[in-house]
DNA sequence: AATGCGGGGTT
DNA sequence: AACCCAGCATT
């Protein structure tokens, strides 16, 4: 048996049993790929049964507004997928009269979907032949060949593309492509992969060689950068002063709560004392009471962010600035950081209603 | 070619 | 603490 046999023998005796792999409906797919992408399978399942359930069709999803949206999709990160789905899923109505393209050419066309995208919804509703490339395909094909070119290069995506075009199995692209997906995600893992069990180790030239752990390369880690948050909540008990956020910067759009963004680490105390926070929220705010600090890690930013709570409320309010009822805090999209302090703030402080 | 974009699990 | 996850868009 070759490669292909293997992989493809593997998959069907150890593959998992995942929702979007009982249909061949390019919606359906799209929604559970575009919620894969940099996200584990366990981490998105549940909101691919929440979109799905609440999103039956993408006629349902183009009618929806911006903000049921990244409601729907808090918690799961990068928000701009979900932007991007209700412009995709607009189009889709507009272009194609609500019927979701197959055809690899149409997709990669649509907001959200690149490469990996468009080969995958392809391949899996119309078993078009094309390759798709994600993180777990770069990791197989790199070991098994032994490649040693930077996955994150330029010529690397090239020639792993290439490679994985001429791989591809031309009958059945659609299990090719699940099956080499499941292989790198359950088998070829990134540390301690199943070399004991692996069915194409005789082949492997990374296991001949002992680079198992040493492929694939990826070429440096970006620097992460820090930011500094001081916010400051003002609530009567029944309402709350929130932040509408720039669409130009993290958590596009999304909401948060007043705040002071400082260029460095700064002490919250020394914060209320500022000119820009007491120009902010007035005089009163040098009193104000500071709740804590606590570190917020993503991928690409460190962040440091502090709370206080406000006596009084801000003399003036800013644009982007607006009131709303605690219990209709469940209706907008919040960042985890503030989503998880408010939670907490009005369990213990105020016995809400809100998520007991 | 380089950078920005979340959050969480694993090692 | 570093790495990675069914990547893509923008500059």
């Amino acid at each position: 048996m070759n490669f292909n046999e293997e992989i493809i023998r593997w998959y069907q005796a150890n593959k998992r049993d995942l929702p979007w792999r009982h249909t061949t409906n390019p919606y359906i797919i799209w929604l559970s790929e575009i919620i894969l992408q940099q996200t584990r399978v366990e981490q998105g399942l549940p909101y691919f049964h929440r979109f799905a359930e609440r999103f039956p069709t993408v006629r349902d999803f183009a009618a929806a507004s911006e903000d049921e949206i990244l409601t729907l999709w808090q918690g799961l990160g990068y928000y701009s997928r979900g932007r991007n789905m209700l412009v995709t899923a607009r189009l889709v109505m507009e272009l194609y009269q609500g019927e979701f393209p197959k055809q690899h050419a149409d997709l990669i066309r649509l907001k959200g979907i690149g490469e990996y995208t468009a080969a995958a919804i392809a391949s899996f509703s119309a078993n078009e032949a094309k390759a798709v490339v994600d993180g777990n395909v770069y990791r197989v094909l790199a070991r098994y060949f032994g490649i040693a070119e930077p996955i994150n290069s330029t010529p690397g995506k090239k020639v792993f593309q290439q490679l994985a075009d001429e791989l591809l199995n031309q009958q059945t692209p659609g299990l090719h492509n699940q099956a080499m997906m499941e292989f790198g995600a359950m088998l070829c893992k990134p540390k301690n992969p199943d070399c004991k069990t692996c069915p194409v180790r005789e082949g492997c030239a990374a296991f001949a060689t002992r680079q198992v752990n040493s492929l694939p390369v990826k070429l440096k880690k970006l620097k992460v950068k820090e930011r500094f948050f001081t916010y400051f909540l003002y609530t009567d008990g029944h309402h709350i002063l929130m932040n509408r956020r720039n669409a130009d910067d993290i958590w596009a759009n999304m909401c948060d709560l007043p705040l002071i963004e400082t260029p460095g680490e700064i002490n919250p105390y020394e914060v209320l004392h500022l000119k820009e926070t007491v120009d902010c929220f007035g005089e009163a705010v040098k009193t104000a009471e500071v709740l804590g600090t606590h570190k917020h890690v993503l991928t690409h930013r460190k962040l440091k962010v502090s709370f206080v709570r406000l006596e009084h409320p801000p003399i003036k309010l800013k644009e982007q600035w607006f009131y709303i009822e605690v219990e209709n805090l469940k209706k907008i999209a919040m960042p985890q950081i503030i989503f998880i302090f408010l939670t907490k703030f009005f369990k213990f402080k105020l016995n809400s209603p809100f998520y007991n």
